[in-house]
DNA sequence: GTGAGTGCAAAATGTTTGCACACAT
DNA sequence: ATGTGTGCAAACATTTTGCACTCAC
């Protein structure tokens, strides 16, 4: 049921290139990462330049979206890619952990419901201590 | 019960000065600002050098905390000075709504104790069309 | 062949740092 | 009087733009 990145790419009229796929292999590690990381990965296949530009397209059309990390920006890929989920981010080791479930969703829409608010998207972010860090902080 | 800004800089053995005197009065105005606009409002007032020095140390004592706005950041007070809230954020006119309600810290506790999880802080936003908004999309 | 995509250079924007002077205590 | 805070200049980092060349279709 999850889409391909082809077929986005060619519904909105996008050209399948080298760089395009690049950077999506790269999205797919999973882990969120930062567009500086994404850069440093792929120095000396694609320019930083065309870095940027790969990210606003597939922001654009839905393959990617941006999570906080720290008042920076990290990127991971959408839903449509990967299930839908929320993050722990522990601030001693910086891990990320996935938190998946769906009653947060019912809450939020009750809440927007309330003041007529018509919700496209959300997102759900913690700090704190993951379980090694707690016990050492 | 809420906090004094005097207090909290003395507390922590900072200065009290007219130029954060100046940025805190300008946060008092509730609605989230980012860094441009409060650079740009105090323009003949506060060098913009000292505009990200005051945000940096208002944040390490916990007066302000950043909120995230369409992947940029944006300031407000802390919960020291302001209820504890989230944000519906408007993708059509850019308006923030504030949302106050317990149930979600509760919620958030519960999965973060699934996870061994010692949660500090916790942030959640909605983006989509406000009351106004989603007539015309 | 044609238009979309890329790389390079450069500009624009955002943020941090060093240092001399000014101000709060 | 002392040391913290400020402004200015400059460094540094991040992101955007212009343009000629290249590649996907």
């Amino acid at each position: 049921s999850k889409d391909s990145l082809e077929n986005l790419l060619k519904e909105h009229g996008y050209n399948i290139t080298n760089q395009r796929l690049l950077v999506f292999e790269t999205l797919m590690t999973k882990a969120p990462v930062s567009i500086k990381e994404l850069i440093d990965k792929l120095a000396n296949k694609i320019d930083r330049v065309s870095v940027y530009r790969t990210v606003g397209t597939f922001e654009k059309i839905g393959i990617i979206q941006r999570v906080n990390v720290g008042w920076k920006y990290k990127i991971e890929l959408s839903d449509k890619f990967v299930d839908h989920h929320h993050h722990l981010i522990c601030i001693k080791c910086r891990e990320i952990i996935d938190i998946n479930d769906g009653n947060i969703e019912l809450y939020i829409s009750q809440i927007a419901n309330k003041h007529s608010f018509d919700v496209q998207s959300h997102q759900v972010e913690a700090q704190g201590y993951c379980k090694d860090c707690r016990e050492v902080k």
